[in-house]
DNA sequence: TTGACATATTCCCATATCGGTATATATAAT
DNA sequence: ATTATATATACCGATATGGGAATATGTCAA
């Protein structure tokens, strides 16, 4: 079987490369329309219908319309998860442990 | 076409959640038998060399052979540009949202 | 060498995914 | 009412994916 529906798993919503530029394309918080994000993406207009809808989907992003315009918003809480997960393995790429506390560390979670 | 490779991409390579339990089993820094990981996450041998060689490829774990064992070892530091991306957003939950702010929030996840 | 053990690989299958194109739906404008 | 605009959806084709089962490879032990 294939992994998780892109539309149920946020780790998977976000493996794909032009929906994270989606996103980033989002973080200036303000709405924007289908339209501006294909446009700035430089991608066909259902394309980018669809990767806001699996966004959507994962909650990602919220919609609201306003006269044929659909304004899509970021919804950035819905990354958490990813960020607490890779949070967990971030002492392995920052240094300002001593040694010691290293080794107390992996102790910990050794388990 | 498909998403870019999971073999060459690490957020795709995430996107699997045995990969991510397999990432989890190995924090402690230490190094693993294939073994081990099948056993750890319940899933068949061959299950656990083809996430592994996923991992791999993408720089996750690195490999090396002791006797007939192949040691799995994290590194974790393939993790970062994760880390880093999704970082540009912990802002929208680590900061205190203005009232007026949450009360926009509230109102467009109620739709 | 033979056999046991550890791991990797191959093959097959069912399915999700993405892009493109065409079309449907909805709303605004004339 | 007709037309233009904005967005969504349906359909199709190509391909990657992950699981299972069987098998291949590699290594140690007797």
């Amino acid at each position: 079987m294939p992994r998780a529906a892109t539309t149920s798993d946020v780790f998977n919503a976000i493996a794909e490369p032009r929906r994270r530029a989606i996103v980033d394309a989002l973080v200036d918080g303000r709405a924007h329309t289908v339209g501006e994000v294909a446009e700035r993406l430089r991608i066909p207009q259902p394309a980018a219908s669809k990767h806001l809808r699996v966004l959507r989907s994962v909650g990602i992003v919220t919609v609201s319309r306003r006269g044929r315009h659909r304004l899509y918003r970021l919804n950035a809480k819905e990354l958490k998860p990813v960020h607490d997960w890779v949070k967990t393995f971030d002492r392995f790429w920052t240094h300002h442990l001593s040694r010691v506390k290293e080794r107390a560390e992996r102790k910990m979670t050794a388990r």
